[in-house]
DNA sequence: CGCCGGGTTGAATTATCTCAACCTGGGTGG
DNA sequence: CCACCCAGGTTGAGATAATTCAACCCGGCG
């Protein structure tokens, strides 16, 4: 757990890839995290991201992957969301947080603290560039929720598997951790599973469906949508960029 | 679709008494919106609340059941969430709009213009009473989908119809709709299917099953909570209340 | 009167789950 | 340096939750 500040601002460059794409934030209304006490935390997996001494810690995921979750009482576990890089855990801009939804590492992780960048946010006008492309971050966290609502509720395995494939992929293209047609899935089948809301079982044989099927490709942690324009088909998947743009 | 001004400023009750309830927002906090232009608009059920020339219009509802739905290619329905009165639609405040999934009426409902509630919420600091008990009302619209999402994903039949009768129920009671230990479902079976990512044939015969346990009455839209308790723990129900008042 | 939306029931079918076994590769301790 | 150990992946087979199809009922309404 060792913390240093950020040497180069480029800790934040996820979350801002993502701002210059979707909202066409210019770097110059970047915000600039260089001087701000902005430090890293390093985590190891399947640790939870933890308020420290109870307090919620406006943080920002810089490398790993987590996932917010709720455990029933009986142990079954949903995935309500994942955490890529770039995306920001504690960040009370909006809403206030509530501790419904454990967020755990999936992978080591790193973290690093925007208290600096919230605090910004907080002193922007509503129709600040900023202020702007914050609010088009958060529609696009509803959109994902929606998503995963439809999938659960609507789609078979075989389809949500797709789509869920297809958002992860999106959502690492956006913040530019990937640039092709696929992507590193650095995650077991279990959290998959517990994601897609279905067996681990089923989640195995459900890849290999696609995997037959020439869809993907999977080799260890290297994911490819092979046939991208068909899953889209299959898993009638809504890309944020294409709702954005569309408006 | 008549439109007349409101004559008590009695039409944002519902919105209030949650504002009230959950953030503590006292009656001298509470905007007033007598005198500015808050019109009301009356639609039949199952007509789309559509955005007015492609714009989209803040809106509060203020009677009747609605519901933000998405339609797959193929006919199947899934709905992301109810809207009840009280709640907000097309309120641009946190998040910008988009287009996923569109928001119809499951009863006649009647509408208010709320655009003077959103002036007033932008121009707030971020410090004051009323913005902030709006970002306690976006958490709780989080809680839902969050709910939403774990029903869907790893609760049975049974348990996820406990559930969601357990959210409408506390949702009314926060609206000061209901006050009892029961309320008016003024939807059809289909509709609850549709939610609870089930057929129409199993929700019929799961809601028989909960009366039949004896844990709910339901005689026409009157719907009453016989064993509360067992519900909550069958369905292992988090409440909003208890996840704000514990924090 | 007759139709129709919505609720109810039965019976066959299917998607998915559970249980259980087995395999593999990487890491660890003796 | 080898043996084992364990997490994670894979496969088979029986069990079960939920679906589909179909029929029927009821009350309200044109």
């Amino acid at each position: 757990m060792n913390a240093a500040p950020d040497p180069s601002g480029s800790l934040a460059e996820p979350l801002f890839r993502r701002l210059a794409a979707l909202a066409g934030l210019s770097r110059k209304d970047m915000p600039d995290l260089r001087r701000a006490g902005t430090r890293t935390l390093a985590l190891p997996a399947r640790v939870e991201i933890a308020e420290v001494a109870g307090r919620v810690q406006p943080r920002l995921l810089v490398s790993g992957w987590a996932a917010r979750q709720r455990v029933l009482a009986d142990g079954r576990r949903q995935i309500v969301g994942f955490v890529l890089p770039g995306d920001l855990v504690g960040f009370e801009l909006h809403r206030i947080h509530l501790p419904y939804a454990a967020t755990q590492a999936l992978t080591p992780a790193t973290l690093a603290d925007a208290s600096a960048l919230l605090d910004l946010c907080r002193a922007q006008d509503h129709r600040a560039p900023l202020a702007r492309a914050m609010r088009v971050l958060a529609a696009g966290e509803e959109l994902f929720l929606a998503h995963h609502v439809t999938r659960l509720g609507r789609q078979t395995a075989y389809e949500r598997t797709s789509h869920l494939l297809l958002e992860l992929h999106e959502r690492l293209v956006l913040a530019g951790i990937e640039t092709g047609d696929g992507f590193t899935l650095p995650v077991t089948q279990e959290v998959l599973a517990d994601a897609l809301g279905i067996s681990v079982v089923h989640t195995n044989r459900t890849l290999q469906q696609l995997r037959r099927d020439g869809l993907i490709r999977l080799a260890g942690t290297t994911l490819t949508l092979v046939e991208r324009a068909e899953l889209v088909a299959i898993a009638d998947y809504v890309s944020l960029r294409s709702l954005i743009d569309g408006a």
